[in-house]
DNA sequence: ATGGCCCCACTTTGGGGA
């Protein structure tokens, strides 16, 4: 193990079609852990083996057809929590948290991918307030935990305007609505550190771009995808990377990684 | 963010995504 320890998070979207581009991916970047989202695979027929090949433990919790996370790791998981607290009739798999000894402790990490909550007017965005009301709950029992925790993954939230190259086309979306941003911004309240912004104010940092109307021709982006750190976890923050040049590549996903470097020097 | 896409499923049409 060497003296940092990496923490991805990936919106591989479907890991069939993705297998290629997430195993590159993977064998270049070579995280240490590795949060996926929108697996779009049944548990089962999750393509375990090349990924195992690259040395990575695999835990999964995925649904038929869409949504579904994963966690890789090169250490093994401890103590893994598939779903969300918080409501038994919530189907979706959108959720899964995994402990990982490491030198100087461990670190909880949760793969996390929340509800779009498109189109307005519809229950889709009800349903994703109520799993932002779920997720801040939870998050303030792991805070109580006062461990390094990293929660990692597609919030599908725009968090400020500078988060995206054309706020204005966003105002109608459930991803810039005042109650998604609130509701982050209630996560930050908790004591949750958004790793990016803690290490630049830079605009233009997008970890999305939609495959319609060139827009990474344009790099019409949004940042979507974000590392949530305890204080425990950005104390040892020392960088945050995101691998843009990943979106340019044969069968991309619309996704790229977002990448934190932690360190483990006591 | 629409002119232009992509993935998945009891596939050839519709649901879902962002």
């Amino acid at each position: 193990m060497s003296a940092t320890l990496e923490i991805a998070t990936f919106n591989i979207n479907g890991v069939k079609a993705r297998l290629e581009a997430a195993c590159d991916w993977l064998k270049e970047a070579a995280p240490d852990i590795a949060c996926f989202q929108e697996i779009k695979s049944v548990d089962e027929a999750f393509p375990r083996e090349p990924f195992e090949a690259l040395g990575y433990h695999v835990e999964t919790h995925g649904q038929k057809g869409f949504n579904g996370v994963a966690l890789l790791s090169k250490m093994p998981p401890e103590d893994v929590r598939r779903r969300l607290p918080g409501d038994e009739a919530d189907e979706q798999a959108r959720y899964i948290e995994a402990v990982y000894s490491v030198p100087s402790g461990v670190f909880r990490v949760a793969s996390l991918y929340l509800p779009n909550g498109n189109p307005l007017g519809t229950e889709k965005f009800p349903y994703k307030l109520a799993w932002l009301d779920r997720l801040e709950a939870h998050a303030a029992d792991l805070m109580a935990l006062e461990e390094p925790l990293v929660l990692a993954g597609d919030y599908n939230i725009i968090p400020e305007p500078r988060d995206a190259k054309r706020p204005e086309a966003w105002t109608q979306d459930a991803l810039f609505q005042p109650e998604s941003r609130a509701a982050f911004r209630r996560l930050e309240a908790l004591g949750l550190t958004d790793a990016l912004r803690s290490v630049t104010d830079a605009e233009g940092l997008y970890s999305f771009w939609d495959y319609q109307a060139g827009a990474f021709q344009k790099d019409n982006g949004i940042r979507i995808d974000h590392l949530m750190l305890s204080p425990e976890a950005a104390d040892r923050l020392q960088t945050v990377r995101i691998d843009k040049h990943v979106r340019g590549r044969e069968k991309p996903s619309d996704h790229v990684p977002v990448v934190g470097v932690f360190s483990l020097e006591s």
